[in-house]
DNA sequence: CCCAAACGTTCGTGGCACTAACGAAGGTAG
DNA sequence: CTACCTTCGTTAGTGCCACGAACGTTTGGG
């Protein structure tokens, strides 16, 4: 007999950082699930958004756009020229760099994608209100852009 | 002169997956670097609330509380069994299983830890006022219920 | 008595963030 | 021009973590 199946402690699942772990895990999934089914990744999303929004780039330039360490660059950006979502070609004007252009191809596969994360968005949030959804959305960026900084330490603090 | 740094694109940084994404990060790290002070890990303070909370059980039993995975739970109890902060016999009425007691010292490595804990959060929310803590973990709390079980079968029954 | 399930345990895998190092190229100061 | 430091693309490797496979032991039900 169990006497009682006694789940989760509820002092476990009122903290914070375990939600926003648990709540990453879910979004994760529900975005890879589907992304997965169109053999893409969520990086490959990340840059071709990244490429639309800001124009063409060099690979570190894009490193700092989606947060991707280079070193991982390359493999995504393998894979994207390989489907000729991108063209990537040395940079006449600074030839340590590769200027990574995104093509038609790339334009119509970024809207797929967009659609198949939108998608994923909205079965994460369908417990929420919209307006609760907005609310969420804030707070978490309050939260993070706080807490950006690894390294460049903003100016939050004076020296004395 | 750098023409644009551009950083995130606006696009990216509205996602609410990438968001909580991130999120998840910041706060994994702060809770991770304090523990990690005094020698601990997440689960050790997990493992220790769920024992607290809902007394002596098993390792699966624990496993289920957590939502630790009995594989590493073995890993977790022996760390914990070594420092004395838990006790484990085999259990006399089920010889399949251990008991896992809380110890004396366990309850206070609880306590401590606990502030640590506490602590992380604090600074995790501080960019939010406390009606905005309260939404955060409400919405939060929603969205993780929804979403909830991988499959760990519940009593939904299903036919065959 | 048999069989299926649960338990504790060991080992292994795949993904992901992150570091280290290196050759090539550019910027700059003397 | 030379010397030095930095950036860039790239390869390889590390450490952590969620998760699965398999096994021997034990239990309970038909």
């Amino acid at each position: 007999m169990s006497p009682s199946p006694e789940p989760t402690p509820a002092r476990l699942r009122a903290i914070p950082s375990r939600l926003l772990a648990g709540a990453a895990v879910v979004a994760d999934r529900l975005v890879s699930e589907r992304l997965a089914a169109e053999d893409a990744h969520k990086w490959h999303f990340a840059v071709l958004v990244a490429l639309a929004e800001g124009g063409a780039a060099s690979q570190a330039e894009l490193s700092r756009r989606t947060g991707i360490y280079r070193s991982d660059m390359v493999a995504v950006l393998n894979e994207l020229a390989d489907a000729e979502y991108i063209r990537r070609e040395p940079d006449p004007a600074d030839r340590r760099r590769n200027v990574i252009t995104l093509t038609r191809a790339g334009g119509r596969r970024l809207e797929r994608l967009d659609m198949l994360i939108a998608d994923a968005q909205r079965e994460l949030l369908v417990p929420l209100t919209p307006g609760q959804q907005d609310e969420l959305t804030h707070l978490l960026t309050l939260l993070t852009e706080h807490h950006r900084p690894p390294h460049p330490h903003p100016r939050t603090r004076d020296p004395q």
